[in-house]
RNA sequence: GCCGACGUAGCUCAGUGGUAGAGCAGCUGUUUCGUAAACAGCAGGUCGAGGGUUCGAAUCCCCCCGUCGGCUCCA
């Protein structure tokens, strides 16, 4: 495990200079643990073979603070084999190989494997060997990429492919790119995490490999701090946050549903009551609500019928097929379509948010972030065709302030035209993605490309925001779509009293609330913000002869709009102020004879800071500012809907 | 849906073929207390459901459900 020195990745002979140099430094640095993490994979295969003689091997790339490599091993790998498996790559680091590259033509290559399988196959199981390699070279030989989609990780040099590399590492062989370090006693501070299942390619219908993940660092104390972190990030999860804070639950009965309990409402409503204010006060918007089931004739006009049936649920009534809704979007064409429309009218902003049904496969559900029914703040913009980038503006803004306004961190993507597919004429295409793209460069706005991602029916800019454990969710959503409005023939009447098809444009903010508000409950910790905290207070009395007096306060408070309780329990004040500390409640106003003496509460936040005594009409002011977010005055008293 | 793991009290977990346990939470009583856990007692479980093996199953087998980690999917 001795890893060489303190940093043994640092390119020797690069002079760190101000500014750039300190950069370059930095990158360097990271290509290195890259290549070192690249390298551990290699040992942890080549660990596995030792140990599993007749494994074959898939792909072992670096990811995110580590690595994988999947396997087609006989048997199974469980938890229980990892600490073996570990024993042995640090048997082969302390063995020190050199990692030798070898090149040779591809043919070559292949019929190397062939050898490595037919050597195998002496003293095994006679069966093929190394297929896997095999079809990765074959595909080198015959395409010259092994790319399957557009994320997959290439295990061979796309840019030169004459010949392929390979790396020999004691008695193991891999098909590989490179660079690896030069030893394997270069190989820092490494631990085996999960086993888990992996499609060969990422095709449900070839064979399902075995998947071993791994972090590895360049000194014990980095690794260390990692596991902290994800021991840390743990404790975040919104599964136990959500319980602990009595947020919500869920029922195996209703799988993928979940139950919000009262403190978990009070979030979902002031979100949504947010949301409705920044979208129909300030931002334009109509509010409708619309059926959850409808006649199976809306969605294969829709075009949905064919392409999602199998996630949509569906039931039968008095002989007529009919499914509960899955998004709001036809609906919404309904809507649309119930009037004649002038071009005066547009753009209209039809904002809903309606319960949805996705009928998920079983195995993806996950909490918050992934279920079956949820809602959204959804909204379908219907706009002239010289509308849509003024409209694609105001919504980038709107993103921008709403999550700075959480303090979101967030990563935008703007996802292309899938050659293989989409609906429409390819001009139409190329001219909305000069739209989308065009807001984006006029906001400023750094993203990612991500070509052939876009939805069959038009191209998108995503959100996406990282959850507690490094996961990335998309939130906000924003996309183009030129073919409802043609599959429900929707038209406006133009200056030139001639018909026209208006374009329709689907964004949401938050995404699902669902979703949402698990993002917040990490990011936050729990420790919501005052205007979002289902207890904004508690009244704590010290002694039963406090307790009338608390419960005027409580009673004051809660005439101004807001959401306190009295704890007025015979408890010692530690435990009481223990209990609000862990529900993570803001305010703990804490009331005796002194209080009442000057109509005064001592108040303490939940940062653990004491401000002492302050007079009740203080407070309220004090609350009053600290639920005004973001220039909206958010209360539930000032809004009229009687939450809390 | 696929691969793997898991499912014992509200929560966290112990219990590997022989009478179901602990801590916390809960309830009851005592304590009336000044900023993160007072003390004592009590109660709490068809061991996820169903089937099987066995004299006997939380424990072994089968099947189903759910949860978790991934894969696939994500309008």
């Amino acid at each position: 495990m001795e890893a060489g020195g303190s940093s043994p990745f640092l390119p020797t002979g690069s002079l760190v200079l101000a500014g750039r140099g300190i950069f370059d430094l930095e990158r360097c640095r990271m290509a290195d643990l890259e290549t070192m993490r690249h390298s551990t994979a290699h040992v942890m295969a080549a660990a596995v073979m030792r140990l599993y003689p007749g494994t074959k091997l898939g792909v072992g790339p670096t990811i995110e603070n580590g690595f994988y490599y999947d396997m087609d091993v006989p048997g199974r790998f469980t938890p229980e084999d990892l600490p073996s498996i570990e024993e042995e790559m640090r048997r082969i680091v302390e063995e020190r190989h050199e990692f030798d590259r070898e090149e040779m033509t591809i043919s070559d290559a292949i019929e190397r494997f062939r050898e490595v399988s037919i050597a195998d196959a002496i003293d095994r199981f006679r069966e093929q060997g190394q297929d896997y390699k095999v079809e990765l070279l074959s595909d080198l030989r015959d395409r010259g990429t092994t790319r399957v989609t557009s994320r997959e990780d290439v295990d061979v040099d796309p840019g030169n492919v004459e010949t392929a590399s390979l790396y020999h590492t004691g008695e193991f062989v891999d098909l590989c790119r490179g660079p690896h370090v030069t030893n394997s006693g270069e190989i820092g501070a490494f631990k085996l995490l999960s086993v888990a299942g992996a499609y060969w390619r990422g095709d449900s219908s070839r064979p399902q490999l075995q998947r071993i993940y791994g972090t590895a660092w360049a000194t014990q104390e980095e690794l260390d701090r990692h596991l902290w972190q994800l021991e840390e990030a743990e404790k975040r999860d919104h599964r136990r946050i959500g319980r602990d804070l009595g947020l919500l639950m869920f029922h195996p009965w209703a799988p993928g549903a979940a139950f919000w309990l009262p403190k978990g409402t009070v979030i979902y409503q002031t979100l949504s009551n947010f949301m409705r204010h920044m979208l129909v006060d300030e931002g334009g918007y109509v509010e409708v609500r619309s059926p959850l089931v409808f006649n199976k004739a809306l969605w294969e006009t829709s075009g949905h019928w064919e392409k999602f049936r199998e996630n949509m649920f569906t039931l039968e009534s008095e002989g007529q097929e009919m499914a509960l809704k899955p998004m709001n979007c036809p609906g919404h064409m309904l809507v649309y379509g119930s009037e004649l429309r002038s071009y005066r009218d547009l753009p209209l902003r039809i904002h809903d948010q309606s319960v949805l049904h996705r009928n998920e496969v079983s195995g993806t559900l996950s909490g918050l972030t992934r279920v079956r029914q949820l809602c959204q703040d959804d909204a379908h913009l219907f706009v002239r065709p010289d509308q849509i980038e003024e409209e694609i503006d105001a919504l980038l803004r709107l993103v921008g302030r709403v999550y700075g306004l959480f303090g979101l961190g967030y990563e935008m993507e703007l996802s292309t035209r899938n050659p293989q597919s989409y609906l429409g004429e390819v001009e139409t295409w190329e001219r909305a993605e000069a739209n989308l793209r065009n807001a984006l460069e006029s906001n400023n706005i750094p993203y990612r490309l991500q070509p052939g991602e876009a939805a069959f029916y038009g191209p998108k800019i995503d959100v996406h925001v990282t959850d507690a454990i490094g996961r990335k969710w998309q939130c906000a959503t924003i996309q183009l779509d030129y073919q409802l409005p043609e599959r429900f023939d929707l038209t406006y009447v133009g200056e030139d009293s001639q018909r026209h098809r208006p374009v329709v444009i689907h964004r949401a903010i938050f995404g699902s609330f669902e979703r949402f508000i698990a993002i917040l409950i990490e990011h936050f910790a729990g420790a919501f913000p005052f205007w979002l905290a289902p207890v904004q207070a508690v009244v704590l009395p010290i002694a039963d002869r406090h307790a009338p007096y608390a419960e005027q306060v409580v009673q004051r408070l809660r005439a101004k709009g807001f959401r306190v309780e009295l704890d007025a329990r015979r408890e010692n004040l530690n435990h009481k102020i223990r209990e609000a500390q862990v529900q993570k409640v803001p305010y703990m106003l804490v009331v005796g004879d002194r209080e009442i003496e000057a109509d005064a509460a001592a108040v303490r936040q939940r940062t653990g800071e004491n401000l002492g005594a302050i007079g009740v009409d203080d407070i309220i002011q004090r609350f009053e500012e600290e639920a005004n977010i973001g220039g909206e005055r958010n209360s539930p008293s000032a809004s009229g809907s009687g939450l809390g």
